[in-house]
DNA sequence: CTGAAAGCGCTAACAT
DNA sequence: ATGTTAGCGCTTTCAG
């Protein structure tokens, strides 16, 4: 029934068949320039006859959009980035957009990397949560018009352009504050960051913030989420007249420490604290599992909150308290801006804010 | 510093920077056919001072291969996807390919639009997850030389080409042996299958398997990973001279129904199940929450087993007993037979089979 | 071992 | 509205 071919069918095929000449076919199929009802009609009957399929790379190679959005991201298991990399990819289709995705593990290194190869591979536009927000030399060379980039979950401030985050600060100190109106006052945070600097030539913002960990974390936090989750711990507690805010934070390396042994460290502690507060849903796990080996529960003998609202912790018992981020918003709204900037080309950088939620379940209780 | 740079280097501009022809140019830096030493250090230091990078675009024009892979699975946010996505990206990315990604909620249409756009992408090959085992013609079509394919998870009988799964009737039969062997008669299976057939003209095999559900479901399984699953526990319970094998046995559709609401009918019946083994973790989620909303506790009031090692399984109070299945493994051999496939051209289809792991935690218990 | 020339499939000026 | 011509950047015969 179908007629053999081996090669697929090309315009000048369809425009033999259609009886016009190759621009015209081009430009029926492509849906440009002027043609001729009549002619369209043709190419497109002649198209269809043939099982014509536009070849993208010649197209691409062309027009200089390949129609593919780049996707760099820590770790595509941690259920904040499955979420965030879900509202990208719906939205990034619903344009008519592909997604190249790479997992960095917030390795520097494997960013630098995956940021060059997808280049390469001509992407429009790429969507990065940035290993580190003061490490972004990589970044700045494709801002400056070679390729878009919008900033996801991360802000980093030397980088002219846009990034979609929430109020980490705000949404930090508010879960804090509710600890503390539950009449806690040794509150711990739990927190990872990723790669420390490699101390290359990068003109970038400065964040210090020392934390008073067991032995590594003496420099700077990398990660703006991370700063700026410290930032609003601490001033909810300086709020609260709590003067040591350093006594019970915790900042891991990603690679070289585990969130379950640096809670084990808090637990351990002459005085330890009566609520643990974990940046993210991942690290949760950790200091679960560090609650429950030690026989605690949770919130008779410790409260525990959260930031990501996993699908896991409305099962566990008690349910876990929140912090809740529009996970998929986030995505889709990165998306919508790296569309804008693709299309309408350089323009001022914008700080894109959605709002968290703060979901109140069964793991806060006063300390007894 | 830094000269100005509009436009990229091109080869001919590091031809010319070297002082030889575009065609050794070429064939010092994509290295193949023969350059002299001189010439190849000649060119590789002018690429380097120019900074040039090739335009993979045109390159695979030529070449008819871009490095990149798509990947089609139903939906990223699903802990096992996401596992599995990190073994695939991981290998490909060892192996020098990009992975394309693409979700399709199990739906059928989606399926094939996102197979059809990849190709359209040129992809060298593709690690689909089937959203049917029977409805495969957009598949087939594929195999048929344009474009290689592997199947993951799901095995499709008529396609001729590779499938990497677990042993999916063996593991599900002997996650019920065990719950038999706890004591339990009425031992309760949930799962969820894809989107309906839509009677195209597809050359499949056969899978007929009515389930007594509630209104749906009486059409065949699409998914194999249910019928397997599904024989398997049929298998198990006939074994334990179990006659009615279906009583309890609810499958739901995809889009359709909530697992927590078959599991709420499957509590109201007369004589309720004593065990219920899930299908899946994102099933285990809903047959979890049912439970919770009963006032049942588990295990004394009821047995629960899923599928699946989630994070989150070792979380919940009490510890899940589990499927484990290895996620990354299952991704990184589907790029390996997959990489095969492209390299070595057309062979005889292997079914590859890995391991799955039963991890007994504390959701099983004797019924009351 | 190297260079000249052809051409992948398509779009985009430029004529007509 | 349509056709002619050129060319994107690269690889690859084919001569030399």
């Amino acid at each position: 029934m179908t007629t053999n071919r081996r090669r697929a069918a090309t315009i000048p095929d369809v425009a033999r068949e259609a009886g016009v000449s190759r621009s015209t076919a081009s430009r029926a199929l492509a849906d440009y320039g002027s043609v001729s009802p009549d002619a369209r009609e043709r190419v497109r009957a002649a198209a269809e006859k043939l099982g014509y399929r536009a070849n993208q790379l010649a197209r691409s190679m062309i027009t200089g959009r390949t129609h593919t959005l780049g996707v760099v991201i820590a770790d595509i298991q941690n259920p904040f980035f499955a979420g965030v990399t879900r509202g990208i990819t719906d939205a990034a289709h619903t344009a008519g957009y592909q997604v190249l995705l790479a997992n960095t593990d917030e390795d520097l290194g494997a960013e630098r990397a995956a940021v060059k190869t997808l280049c390469d591979k001509h992407v429009d536009g790429l969507v990065v949560a940035p290993a580190s927000t003061t490490e972004v030399g990589h970044l700045a060379a494709l801002v400056e018009g070679v390729c878009p980039v919008v900033l996801l979950d991360r802000h980093a401030p030397s980088l002219p352009t846009d990034a979609v985050t929430v109020d980490n600060q705000g949404a930090s100190a508010d879960a804090v504050r509710r600890l503390i109106a539950a009449g806690h006052r040794r509150i711990a945070l739990v927190t990872l960051v990723g790669s420390e600097p490699d101390g290359g030539a990068d003109g970038g913002a400065e964040h210090g913030a020392g934390a008073r960990t067991g032995e590594a974390a003496s420099g700077p936090f990398p990660i703006s989420t991370g700063v700026e989750r410290v930032a609003g711990y601490r001033a909810a507690l300086r709020a609260a007249g709590i003067e040591d805010t350093d006594a019970y934070l915790r900042v891991g390396t990603f690679h070289r420490q585990d969130p379950a042994v640096l809670t084990e460290e808090l637990l351990s502690l002459p005085e330890p604290p009566t609520a643990v507060f974990a940046t993210d849903s991942m690290i949760a796990l950790g200091v679960l599992s560090a609650v429950n080996a030690r026989g605690l529960r949770v919130p008779e003998d410790i409260s525990v909150v959260a930031f990501d609202d996993a699908e896991w912790t409305r099962v566990v018992r008690p349910r876990l308290s929140v912090v809740a981020q529009p996970v998929q918003e986030l995505g889709a709204e990165a998306v919508r801006a790296l569309l804008t900037r693709i299309e309408r080309g350089a323009r001022p950088p914008r700080h894109i804010t959605l709002d968290t939620t703060f979901i109140t379940r069964d793991s806060v209780a006063p300390p007894r």
